[in-house]
DNA sequence: TCTGGGGTCCTAGGACCC
DNA sequence: TCTGGGGTCCTAGGACCC
């Protein structure tokens, strides 16, 4: 039983495999190694909590041999006095902010967590503070998690120079809305919430968002909202440094019967031979004209791509 | 330590409805 | 017509993670 919890970790469940869980982590080590040629850490314990902190515990200590291949055990019953040395920000969750709300406090380590009143953590912390009591005990039962459902899904750029053009912005804004859109029809989802992310020169940021009447996977929709959305913020004299479009919550694609089901129907057909297109012979094969208007065509790629239609 | 490009979850206020 | 309670949805922002 695996979950995977990002691009290059994972969480394995090994209860019901009989071969203890050192061999098992050396040996997947060694196949790691062996068949990928990459290093990588292990950290064995009853429960995900433990076993994350005893990886980043582990790879910590052998940062110095290079690359760092570690292999670190912690035995049932040891969960709380592991954690109880290490720095608050070790646990999940607790990050620079909480760090320095716990400092105040004079709460260094997850043991001066399990130390303090677990009441007082409530009263201070809300629901996240229960919670911090209990994991500062080594204490986890969250399963593991198989697959995931996509619930947001964006894309955003920095710009190299601050922006202030709102063509170049809006341009920009449509390159993005499409890439959320070939996403979008890639997992066979829809969305119904818009998302607009902006990051000014100093480097405040906004979000502005608008819910559609029905979900939706169009590039043009959601182009049109997201341009609607920059139009209402947007200042002459405010440079931009970030923009982004998102989408949420996603569902999966129900198409559903409407007025306009025709129209709707024939625009994503179009949409689903255009990503083909993209998807086989890249991202300038074919461009939509009737979206370009009154914006500049983009520049890179388009001079020296004779497979332009 | 910071930046950048993804994400998730939580909170809080306001609108609206019954 | 007004008040109050409860619930849901929407919006905006913040903290955190990899």
């Amino acid at each position: 039983v695996v979950e995977q919890i990002s691009i290059d970790e994972a969480f394995l469940d090994l209860s019901d495999i009989p071969e203890s869980g050192e061999n098992l982590a050396i040996s997947i080590q060694e196949h790691i190694r062996d068949q990928l040629n990459l290093p990588c850490s292990i950290g064995v314990a009853t429960n995900k909590l433990v076993a994350k902190i005893a990886t980043d515990v582990g790879k910590a200590s052998k940062r110095s041999v290079i690359p760092p291949c570690a292999i670190n055990i912690i035995l049932p019953g040891q969960e709380a006095d592991f954690l109880a040395p290490l720095p608050t920000t070790a646990l999940w969750g607790i990050g620079p902010k909480t760090a320095g709300r716990l400092e105040e406090i004079g709460i260094h380590t997850i043991g001066d967590i399990n130390r303090w009143p677990r009441d007082d953590l409530i009263k201070r912390f809300g629901k996240f503070g229960a919670d911090l009591a209990t994991r500062a005990q080594g204490i986890d039962d969250s399963p593991i998690i198989t697959s995931h459902e996509t619930k947001s899904i964006s894309l955003e750029v920095t710009f190299a120079r601050d922006v202030t053009d709102i063509n170049a912005l809006n341009e920009t804004l449509h390159k993005l809305s499409e890439g959320v859109g070939r996403r979008l029809r890639k997992e066979n989802l829809t969305g119904s919430t818009i998302r607009l992310k902006l990051r000014w020169f100093d480097f405040t940021t906004i979000t502005r968002q608008k819910t559609l009447v029905s979900p939706t996977d169009n590039d043009k929709e959601i182009f049109a909202s997201s341009k609607e959305l920059l139009a209402k913020v947007w200042h002459s004299n405010k440079p931009v440094r970030l923009i982004g479009v998102g989408i949420t919550p996603i569902g999966k694609n129900t198409r559903q019967l409407s007025l306009w089901e025709a129209t709707n129907k024939k625009d994503h057909n179009l949409l689903e031979a255009v990503d083909a297109l993209h998807e086989r012979y890249g991202k300038h094969t074919i461009i939509r004209g009737s979206e370009l208007k009154g914006i500049k065509q983009p520049q890179s790629g388009v001079k020296n791509d004779n497979k332009k239609i």
